[in-house]
DNA sequence: CTGAATCCTCAACGATACTG
DNA sequence: CAGTATCGTTGAGGATTCAG
């Protein structure tokens, strides 16, 4: 805990926070993180699947979000088979679950200010 | 609401949005916007007092924040007097009190953390 | 006291091509 | 299928100085 009127923080993996905020931005900041684990909440999957439900994100940036949540140690990596094509699953392990309530809020409120302010489009198919 | 099959995303202030996890992160995403809100999420604040409790950031940084999150409607800024010295003081809108349940969340979440994981230091006095 | 202005660096992000 | 390699771009963030 912080102790108030105290100068205090928190030292993990060797770096310094003085806000718990900074800590869980650290793991589910930047543009890509939160979405790839909001969808991995629903279950286990695919790199092309989880490619489909984020088509704005290039394979490069999301090769690189799934390594980096891999060694956050968030979400695992399944590999089956040896020889291409292989079949790779990712999936949130019982560390990034304990993340479900917090992305549930973010979602919540930016669902709620769609709704609210936003508009809804529905795009043709290409 | 996002219908499930169908191609529907949100537009918001003429962007496009796939995912909910998008919008919230464009308001409190970034290195120093959620760690302000929380702050604010406390009462009023005056510049000075924020960089206080706010140590590793840089007054332009923090300039910059108020700034974007006054922008966004998630911030008041109320000045008093017209000569230097002035007094600025910061508060949640309405609108920024809807994020405070979200807030929340995410300090939970890192204190968690950081209590479990991390390890606490006690700066020296400079 | 509360910043704005300037200049700078660097990491995040992106486009494209290629591969085990 | 599931990436990696390479190169290029962009913008967030930072250091310092100056100003109302």
């Amino acid at each position: 805990m912080i102790v108030k009127g105290k100068n205090v923080v928190y030292r993990l993996d060797g770096k310094l926070y003085h806000c718990p905020m900074d800590i869980t931005m650290k793991y589910i900041g930047g543009k890509w993180k939160a979405v790839v684990l909001w969808y991995l909440k629903g279950g286990t999957l695919r790199f092309a699947e989880l490619k489909k439900r984020i088509p704005a994100i290039t394979e490069k940036m999301l090769s690189i979000q799934l390594h980096t949540l891999e060694a956050d140690g968030l979400i695992e990596r399944k590999v089956y088979g040896s020889k291409p094509p292989v079949r790779v699953e990712y999936s949130l392990t019982e560390f990034g679950k304990t993340l479900i309530e917090t992305l549930n809020a973010i979602s919540k409120w930016g669902r709620n200010l769609g709704a609210n302010r936003g508009e809804l489009v529905e795009l043709q198919e290409k």
